[in-house]
Order: structure tokens, then sequence, then C-alpha cells
DNA sequence: CATGGTACTGACCGACCGGTCGGTTGGTCA
DNA sequence: TGACCAACCGACCGGTCGGTCAGTACCATG
């Protein structure tokens, strides 16, 4: 259809993921989708254009991820949560240039660009781990008395904080994570344990 | 003592953490610290030297803060953990700006820089964390099942995701998000709750 | 053949980049 | 007084930036 378009925004998004929009020049692109610099501005009426639009796709590709997680919901909801959680990790590694981009975007603090995040993708993922959680409520998997919100925040926490942080933990001295898959696996244990915690011996919670 | 360099390191501070390294010019440092470019290149050598010094500047402030909130380690582990908890918030968000160029500064993905973060800064971080972690063990408050390293981890992903997300959180549909410190305390009581967790009803972890 | 639209290009532009240079202060010390 | 020096500046450098434009090649239509 338009593999031209589709080239350079290629390019564009592995440069832009490693370099950042004022990284990276126009020239840059053209060299590596091997065409010239005036026929990015033939198909992108700008650099800003051309950056949001590469934004745009990376952030239709994280959707159309999700939706394919949260196609199938059956079981066990506590399964189907850590699966979730599992699949989500190893789609973050293997697109891992996408999420770079989309998390130094946030860096920057812009608020219009983060609303449009929230409206147009993380949305949906919200909702989706929600119900996951609420289902898993009702069936007597998880206690009752925590917000279905805060404990999915503290899901997509766990991968995400591991891709940023990674290069900085894995030198920690005596440091317990040496595969990142191991070390989202503990977190998330650890999470679930919170989750299905029924106040005991000591004084309870409301 | 030298206030000149001083000037500029807080301007260019400042500038990097909401635009990136590239994104901000000599000139606009220079202006924004009311001196002139040239000025700016009798103090450091290149733009990268003024870049890492800012860089650099911004850990040892991060440092120092660790080893004021490390130097009240008495009463209830659980307190002080939570108190750490706390404060590392309310530091983070006073300091917004050097967590941003800190952050942005990860999802470059660039080795040695986070080496060096490892190194100089988090190290002393994630030691007092363990040590916290693990003196709540020894008094019975946490349970012993559990590497306290990932434990430490779980506990500052709570602010770091939450600083770095909030704006697309605050606009999520149906959201529990409304104050920051808010969640933040909800997301460690949960987490809270599965470090105390002891196997109970349902089938015990190893 | 002409016509028209699309993909594409090299040459070019003004603005701005990081960085240098010669020179001017104002303070310190002998 | 004069020598010295860090701090500072305006002017300038080569080079690169994002962006423009006239023109070419190609491939459909008629």
């Amino acid at each position: 259809m338009m593999p031209g378009s589709t080239k350079i925004l290629d390019a564009a998004q592995t440069l832009f993921a490693g370099k950042g929009l004022d990284g990276v020049s126009i020239r840059e692109i053209a060299e590596a989708a091997g065409i010239s610099k005036a026929t990015v501005f033939h198909h992108f009426e700008s650099k800003d254009a051309l950056y949001q639009a590469v934004v745009r796709r990376s952030c239709e590709g994280i959707g159309q991820l999700l939706a394919l997680l949260a196609a199938r919901e059956d079981g066990d909801p506590l399964i189907s949560l850590a699966d979730y959680r599992r699949q989500d990790l190893e789609e973050t590694l293997a697109h891992a240039d996408v999420v770079r981009l989309v998390l130094r975007e946030l860096t920057l603090g812009r608020d219009e660009q983060a609303r449009r995040l929230a409206e147009d993708v993380f949305g949906e993922h919200f909702i989706h781990l929600r119900k996951l959680l609420e289902k898993a409520q009702s069936t007597g998997a998880l206690r009752h008395d925590m917000d279905t919100g805060i404990a999915a925040a503290s899901v997509v926490s766990i991968n995400l904080f591991l891709f940023l942080v990674w290069p900085v933990l894995k030198h920690l001295p005596d440091t317990p994570f040496v595969r990142m898959e191991d070390a989202a696996e503990s977190m998330f244990a650890l999470l679930v344990d919170g989750l299905r915690y029924q106040a005991q011996a000591a004084g309870g919670k409301a």
C-alpha cells in the first residue's frame, strides 16, 4: 500500500527510541531508510509530524497487543493475571524501542500527550486488568478490601519498573537481579500475596 | 566560593530536565543564567562536560538525601520503612527536575551511565533498604521466605512508578488516582501486606 | 501521443548549533 | 605602580539543522 512511509516510520522509530526527538536529524532518518531527506518531507509535513506519527503507531501497536492478551479470559483469574503480566513483559522486551520511546515521552511531563496515552492506550489496559481483579475478588481468590485500580497499577508497575531500572539493578552489590523474568516473577508473587492477604494475627486494616 | 558555575549548573539542570541534552542549547542556558555563551565555555570545557556535571551534582544531591533519611534508624522497622518511603516521595516531588533528568538518562539504556548510577547513588539506597527489611525480618514483623533485594525493589518502584506515570494515571477512566501521596500509601500498604503474608488457608509457597 | 498525479531527488536557504578567539574588566599581591 | 589572573564578553567560525523548491522518472489514464 504505502511502503514508502512505513520504511520511514520504521527507521524513525528505532532512532527516536534510542536518542530522542532532538537527538536525531532528518538526514539520519532518511539515510537509515535509504531515501533522500526531501522524500521524508514528501511523506511527513514536518519533523514533529513524523515524530507524532511514530508515537501514534507505537501506541496502536501496544493497543493491539493488549487486545490480544485480553482475548483469553478464562479459567482461574489469578492464573490469567500471572499470564497477563508474563506476556506483557515478553512484549515489552520484544518491543523495547517502542516502550523506551513512550517512557521518554512520559519523562517530559507533557500533560496533553499523557492524556492521549491514557485515553487511547492504557485506558483499555487498565480496565481489563481491573475486570480481571474484580473477577478474582468475586471468586474469593483475592481480598475485597482493596481498590482494584491501585492493585492494577501495582501489577503494571512491576514490568515497567524492572524494564526501566534494570541496567542499574543488575549492577547493584549482592544483587538478586540476574534474570529480569525471574525478578518480575518474584515481585509479582510478593504482590499477589499482598492481594490475598487477610488481616490475621496483628491488628486488622479497614 | 564559585557561584558562577553554580548559577550555570542550576540553569542547566532545570533546562536539561525539561528538554533533555539535545533539546537545550548553550545559548539558552547562558541566557537563563544571565551570562554570555562564551562564559559557559569558560567554566565547562564542552556541552557534554556540563551535562555530566549536572548529572553528577544531581546524584550527589540524592546521595545526601538518602544519608539523611538513613540517619534515623530506630524504633519499629516497619514504621521506619513507611517513613522512608513517604520521605522519598516528598523529596522526589520536591526535586522533580532532577528525578526526571535521571529517569530520562535511564531511558537511553546507556549501560555505563547506569553502572555509575548504581555504584554512586542507588547502591547505598538499596543497601539501606535491605538492612531495614532484614531488621524487620529479625523482629518477626516481616516474613523470612523472601529476598530482601526483591522487596527493596518493590518499595522503591512505587514512588518511581507513580511519579513517572502519574500524568497518565490521573486521566484514567474511573480513576482512584487523585492524590499521589494517597495512591503511594495504598500501593505501599498492599506491598507490606505481601511482605507480612504467611501462607494460610490456600497452598503454601516455598 | 499528451496529461496528470505520485514518488522521489539534488541543490539550496536562513537559522541556529557548539565552540573559539581576541580583548576587557576588576580584584589581588608585591 | 605594574604584573598577574579568573571571570566575562561580542564577534565570529565551520558545520548542521529543519525545511523548500524546481525538476526528473515513472506509471497510470485518455
